[in-house]
DNA sequence: CGCGCAAGCGTTTTT
DNA sequence: CGCTTGCGCG
C-alpha cells in the first residue's frame, strides 16, 4: 500500500502529519490499531481522523463514538476537533469518558436493569457505607471482612463484567468464607431499591442491556458508523466487551494506545486487549507512530532501554530529529531532605540562569506521600509549587453534605443521602430515632424518607424527635414541589452532555413565570435546612473556607440546565482543573503525569522497595515488576530536554530510617546516555557495582519470605537506623537565614499572615516550624520566618 | 451526643 | 511518623 504524500490541496487538518500518521487519519473503513509511542503526535492524529469523518461527510457528529478514560482527554478532544471543524462538535454527544457515555446510554434503558432514568450515581464512598451496612447485616465481623475489601472485589468482578450470577466457585470463594457472591447480590438488589448505581454499574449494565437486548445493541450498532477508542491499553474487559459488540456490524473501529504506556492493571486494565486486538478484528490494519517529537536521543535511548527489558511487547522504536541535547542526570544522595534541597536548587538555577518558567518544571514520584518532602521544602524556601491530586473538590465533607440535600430532593429514594443529612446539622435525631425509621422501612419495604414521613402517625418517637423529624420531612416535601416547578426536565433522558463539561448549555430561561432557577433551590434547600447556619455559627477556622466551597458549588450549577444535569456533572465530569495563575512548579506522581510532558523533569526516589515499589512486586510478581518498569518508561519520556533520576541512600519510612539501594531500573539506564553524580564518597556507583553483582532480579518476588515489610526485605545489606542519619552535605540554607532560633514573639492560637497561604491560626509550634491552620489553604507547615503577626 | 485518646496501618487512581 | 478509625468515657 502506498503511503500517502503531502499535498498542496490537503484539507487544513492534514497539514503537518507524518505519513504514519496520515495513514492513520486516511485509513477510515474496517479496525485499525494505531501504537502510538510516547510523544509520538497521537492526540494529533486522533483528533485529525474524527476532523477527517466530518469534513468528508462519512459520519454525521452523531454517529461517531469517540471513548476516552479521562474527562480532561476528552475535553481536549473537543476542543481540537473544534479547532478543525468548527462547531459541527458540538453535535458529537458520543465523545466523553467510558462512564460519562455508559450514564448517557443507560439513562434511556434504565428500566430494561430494574433502575428509573433519574437514577444516582454513588461515589466510591457511598459505595462503601452500604457495603459496610451489608456485611453488619450479615453477622460479619466488618474488621476481619473489611468494606473496602469487598468493594475492591466487586469493582474487579464489575470490571470483568461478571455479574453475581456468573461468578464461578472459585470467585466467589473469596470474601467471608464464600459469602462473596451472595453480597455482591444483595448489593446489586440494595442499588436497584436506591435507585442507585456504582460507577462499575455504568458499564456493566450496559454491558447486560447490550447482551440480552438484540434491539438495543442493534440500534447503536446502526448508529455508530465509526468508533474511536483512546488510550486502549488501558481498556478492563467490561469496556472491552462492550466495544467488540458494538463494533461487531460495522467493524469500524480505531483504537490508539501503546502497551509501554498500560500502567493501570490494578485496577483492571487488560494489556492483552491491545496485544491480541488483531485477532479480534481479522484483517486489522496495525499503524505504528514512531516518530517523537518530545524528547531528546538521550531521552528517548534511556527510556528505550529500560523499556526493552519488558517481555511481550508489540516493540515499536522511538526516534527523533531533534538534536543530542544532554544527558539523563543520574544523581545519588544522602536522604530525602537532600533530594528536595537539590531538585530545589536546581530548579532555582535554571530558573535564573536559563530564564525558564517554573512551569516547566516537573517531580514525578511513585506514591503520594513522596511529595510531601518537597513541599516542606519548597514553602521552607518560597518555590511556588502546585501538587496534583490529592482531596477533590467534590469530596469535601461539605459539598458530600450539600449534594445530599440535592440528591434526596430530586431522588427520594436516595438512603445513602436522607442517612447522611437527617440529623446535619445537629436537629436531634440520634442513633435510636434512624434506628427506628430503618426499621419501619425495612419492614414495609420502602424508603428512608417514606418511612421517615410514615412514622411521624405513629407515637413511636419522643416528642421532640417527632417534631424536628415533622419538619424535616416537611422541608424536604416544600424543597421537591419547588424542584417541580422548576425548570427541570425532569425524567428524560437528554441530561447529559456526555462529557462536554463546562460548555453545558446555559440557555436556560430563568424568566418563565412560576419556575424557579435550580441554583435558587439550592441556596434555599442550604438557607432553610440550616446547613449555611451551621457553618456560619461554627468558629473553626475552616469555616470560612468551606461557606466559600458552598458559593462555589451553587455558582457551579449555573452552567447546567437541570439539577440532574447538574448531578451527573458532579458525580462524573467535575474534576479539579487547577486554574493555572502564577507560574508553579508541579510534584505529582507517574501516574498522574501520564500524556503530559515538561521541558525538565525530576524523577525522585528510584530506590528498590520504592520504586519498584515492593509491594506492587510483593502482590504480583513479574508482571508487577514488568508494570513499574512501564511506568519508569512513562516517567522519563514525559521530558523534553532533560531528566533528572535521583535516589537517596537513606529514607524515612514510616518514621524508622531505613537504608535504601538504587532501584534495578538505574542499573538499567545505558552508561553512555547518562552522566551519573552523587554528592556521597563512593555513593551511587558503588552501591550499583554492589547490586548488579549479587543481581537476580527476581530474587525476592513472588515467594515472600515472611516476616516484616517488603520494604525492610529489599533494603540494602543490613543498617536499619533507628535515629536520623547525620547528613553529609550541610543545609546551605538558601532562602532560610534565620538559621534555628525560633521566635519567641509567636504562641498557639494567635492569627498569621503568610505570604503564599494568607491569614490563619497558629495550632503548633516545634522550634522554628509552625503548623498552621491556614483559612484558605488549609493545614500546612511553615517556617515562622515566613510568617506575620496579624494585628 | 460529643470529644479525646489508643490502636492500627500505611501504592498507584478514574469514573 | 501521621493519619484515620473506633471505642469508651464524661
Amino acid at each position: 500500500m502506498s503511503v500517502p504524500q503531502p499535498s498542496p490541496d490537503d484539507p487544513p487538518y492534514l497539514r503537518g502529519l507524518n505519513a504514519p500518521q496520515r495513514e492513520a487519519v486516511l485509513t477510515l473503513d474496517g479496525p485499525v490499531l494505531v501504537l502510538a509511542g510516547a510523544g509520538t503526535g497521537k492526540t494529533a492524529a486522533l483528533t485529525a481522523r474524527l476532523a477527517h469523518l466530518l469534513w468528508t461527510r462519512r459520519a454525521y457528529p452523531s454517529e461517531i463514538l469517540s471513548v476516552t478514560f479521562t474527562n480532561k482527554a476528552a475535553r481536549e478532544m473537543r476542543e481540537r476537533v473544534r479547532h478543525h471543524v468548527g462547531d459541527a462538535v458540538e453535535g458529537m454527544p458520543w465523545l466523553g469518558t467510558f462512564h460519562a457515555i455508559g450514564a448517557k446510554m443507560l439513562r434511556r434503558h434504565a428500566e430494561l436493569v430494574g433502575l428509573q432514568s433519574n437514577f444516582t450515581i454513588l461515589d466510591t464512598d457511598d459505595q462503601l457505607r452500604l457495603l459496610k451496612q451489608l456485611i453488619v447485616a450479615n453477622d460479619l465481623d466488618e474488621k476481619r471482612w473489611p468494606a473496602r475489601q469487598l468493594g475492591g472485589l466487586i469493582d474487579g468482578w464489575k470490571n470483568k463484567g461478571l455479574t453475581p450470577d456468573m461468578l464461578d466457585a472459585g470467585e466467589a470463594e473469596h470474601f467471608a468464607n464464600g459469602k462473596g457472591q451472595a453480597l455482591y447480590q444483595q448489593y446489586q438488589d440494595r442499588l436497584r431499591a436506591l435507585n442507585a448505581c456504582d460507577f462499575g454499574d455504568l458499564l456493566l449494565h450496559m454491558l447486560t442491556i447490550l447482551r440480552t437486548h438484540r434491539d438495543v445493541l442493534a440500534q447503536y450498532q446502526q448508529r455508530f458508523r465509526y468508533i474511536m477508542v483512546d488510550e486502549y491499553q488501558d481498556t478492563n474487559s467490561v469496556q472491552y466487551l462492550w466495544l467488540r459488540l458494538l463494533a461487531q456490524e460495522r467493524k469500524n473501529i480505531c483504537c490508539v494506545g501503546d502497551d509501554d504506556q498500560s500502567i493501570y492493571s490494578w485496577r483492571g486494565a487488560q494489556v492483552e486487549n491491545i496485544l491480541k486486538f488483531e485477532k479480534d478484528f481479522p484483517g486489522a490494519k496495525v499503524i505504528r507512530l514512531e516518530q517523537n517529537y518530545r524528547s531528546t536521543p538521550h531521552i528517548l535511548a534511556a527510556a528505550g532501554a529500560v523499556i526493552a527489558n519488558n517481555s511481550g511487547r508489540l516493540g515499536k522504536e522511538l526516534w527523533t530529529e531533534i538534536d543530542a541535547g544532554e544527558k539523563v542526570r543520574v544523581i545519588g544522595v544522602w536522604d530525602g531532605p537532600e533530594e528536595a534541597r537539590r531538585v530545589g536548587e536546581d530548579i532555582e538555577r535554571a530558573r535564573i540562569r536559563e530564564g525558564k518558567s517554573l512551569d516547566e518544571f516537573a517531580i514525578l514520584v511513585r506514591a503520594q506521600h513522596q511529595t510531601r518532602e518537597f513541599e516542606d521544602r519548597f514553602i521552607a524556601i518560597g518555590l511556588p509549587y502546585r501538587i496534583v491530586g490529592g482531596f477533590r473538590f467534590y469530596e469535601r465533607a461539605e459539598i458530600r453534605d450539600a449534594l445530599a440535600y440535592l440528591r434526596l430532593v430530586h431522588q427520594p429514594a436516595d438512603d445513602l443521602a436522607f442517612e447522611r443529612i437527617v440529623n446535619v446539622p445537629k436537629r436531634g435525631l440520634g442513633d435510636k430515632a434512624i434506628a427506628k425509621i430503618h426499621m419501619l422501612a425495612r419492614a414495609e419495604g420502602i424508603p428512608l424518607l417514606a418511612a421517615a414521613a410514615r412514622i411521624l402517625d405513629t407515637d413511636e418517637l419522643t416528642p421532640q424527635a417527632r417534631r424536628a423529624l415533622g419538619s424535616f420531612v416537611g422541608d424536604v416535601a416544600r424543597w421537591s414541589n419547588l424542584l417541580k416547578s422548576s425548570p427541570e426536565r425532569g425524567e428524560g433522558p437528554s441530561q447529559s452532555d456526555g462529557g462536554g463539561g463546562a460548555r453545558q448549555a446555559t440557555t436556560f430561561e430563568s424568566g418563565r413565570i412560576g419556575s424557579l432557577p435550580h441554583t435558587e433551590l439550592a441556596q434555599i434547600i442550604l438557607d432553610e435546612s440550616g446547613y449555611t447556619a451551621m457553618w456560619q455559627a461554627d468558629r473553626t477556622a475552616e469555616a470560612a473556607g468551606r461557606l466559600e466551597n458552598l458559593s462555589e458549588l451553587v455558582r457551579a450549577m449555573e452552567e447546567y440546565e437541570t439539577l440532574g444535569a447538574f448531578l451527573e456533572h458532579v458525580s462524573l465530569v467535575m474534576d479539579n482543573e487547577n486554574n493555572a495563575d502564577e507560574p508553579k512548579v508541579t510534584i505529582m506522581t507517574i501516574h498522574a503525569a501520564k500524556g503530559l510532558e515538561f521541558d525538565t523533569v525530576f524523577l525522585a526516589g528510584w530506590e528498590e522497595g520504592l520504586f519498584p515499589s515492593q509491594r506492587s512486586l510483593d502482590e504480583g510478581g513479574l508482571a508487577s515488576l514488568e508494570e513499574e518498569r512501564r511506568l519508569a518508561y512513562v516517567a522519563i519520556t514525559r521530558a523534553r530536554r532533560l531528566a533528572t533520576i535521583l535516589h537517596a541512600a537513606n529514607r524515612r519510612i514510616y518514621g524508622q530510617w531505613t537504608s535504601s539501594i538504587p532501584s534495578r531500573f538505574v542499573g538499567e539506564l545505558p552508561k553512555e546516555h547518562i552522566e551519573e553524580e552523587s554528592t556521597m564518597s563512593g555513593g551511587a556507583s558503588l552501591w550499583r557495582a554492589n547490586w548488579s553483582e549479587h543481581t537476580d532480579p527476581f530474587a525476592h518476588v513472588g515467594r515472600g519470605t515472611g516476616r516484616g515489610p517488603g520494604w525492610q526485605r529489599a533494603a540494602a545489606p543490613s543498617s536499619t537506623f533507628t535515629t536520623a542519619p547525620k547528613r553529609v552535605v550541610e543545609n546551605r540554607g538558601s532562602a532560610v537565614s534565620l538559621g534555628n532560633k525560633g521566635r519567641d514573639d509567636l504562641s498557639l492560637g494567635m492569627r498569621v499572615f503568610h505570604q503564599k497561604f494568607g491569614y490563619g491560626e497558629i495550632v503548633e509550634i516545634e522550634g522554628n516550624k509552625l503548623e498552621i491552620e491556614f483559612e484558605t489553604a488549609g493545614r500546612k507547615r511553615v517556617m515562622d520566618s515566613f510568617v506575620t503577626k496579624e494585628t
